[in-house]
DNA sequence: GGAATACATGCACAATCACGCATGTGAGAG
DNA sequence: CTCTCACATGCGTGATTGTGCATGTATTCC
């Protein structure tokens, strides 16, 4: 398979849409603040992640504990093109709203501009006390 | 799985890409002439077309025994965005320029704007006298 | 009617993918 | 060192995908 086309390919998943939906409007987040944004498992965010780093999309940068993601400084014009076309997704999709009214939540919680909290709640494993968010789990 | 990534979906593969960059710069292109242009079974160049259209990228209209492809003519500003970020990609890809060289002498031999040769070659199929390729009727 | 032609599609198979679970890795804190 | 925490990843599984072969469908021509 030809570099373009893994490129398109990456973006034919709606977690990875989401995902760099958030991406293109904060210079850089941390996984943690990714999960808490979808309401994901940390695995599938990881995961997701990784998909759209091998296809030249985002770079990582370690600080800490934390992983920062963010948008590929290298992007060709092609891939910019992409980019603007998810950005027209944004007026329409709820999804992604929600995800931005989360993470912009979440952001402001940063010190110095910095991710200071971790993962909140194991979304996708072992459901813990999930008090997050309005939606009370069971029992 | 929503929509959106279904479109984008879609354009996640090579096959697919040659063919949408060759109905980009032609109204209306059957199914034998993409046969020719890209050098493939007919059977794979069938169900890209069905995958493309499903996704609403394409549109068929019959005229006769033959069926012509052409970009849907309802696409969403979305789409136009990702078409033209395709187009980006003529320059740099020798596939699409072979593709296009292809293509242009085949559509030359059109009679009346519409197509009158049908499937030269077997391509894919128990691979006759190969002689598509260079032999060209130069008179 | 029947043959030929353009195109679509059912089927089988191998490869890939997204997911969930569990575990591993690497860094900081005590 | 040990524990904790943020993140990555090996593994198994079910679902999806692209491909090839053969066949089916629809239309034209004799």
């Amino acid at each position: 398979m030809d570099r373009d086309t893994e490129t398109l390919q990456a973006l034919g998943d709606c977690t990875r849409l989401r995902l760099l939906n958030l991406l293109m409007q904060a210079k850089e987040i941390c996984v943690c603040e990714l999960v808490e944004a979808l309401q994901v498992p940390q695995y599938k965010v990881s995961r997701h992640l990784q998909v759209l780093t091998n296809a030249g999309w985002l770079e990582d940068r370690r600080r800490g504990k934390w992983v920062y993601y963010a948008i590929s400084t290298g992007l060709k014009p092609f891939q910019h093109d992409l980019l603007r076309a998810i950005g027209r997704l944004r007026e329409a999709r709820e999804d992604f709203r929600h995800d931005e009214a989360r993470a912009g939540r979440r952001l402001s919680l940063r010190r110095d501009g910095l991710c200071c909290v971790g993962l909140v709640s194991k979304i996708g494993a072992a459901a813990g006390p999930t008090s997050h968010q309005s939606h009370a789990p069971e029992t």
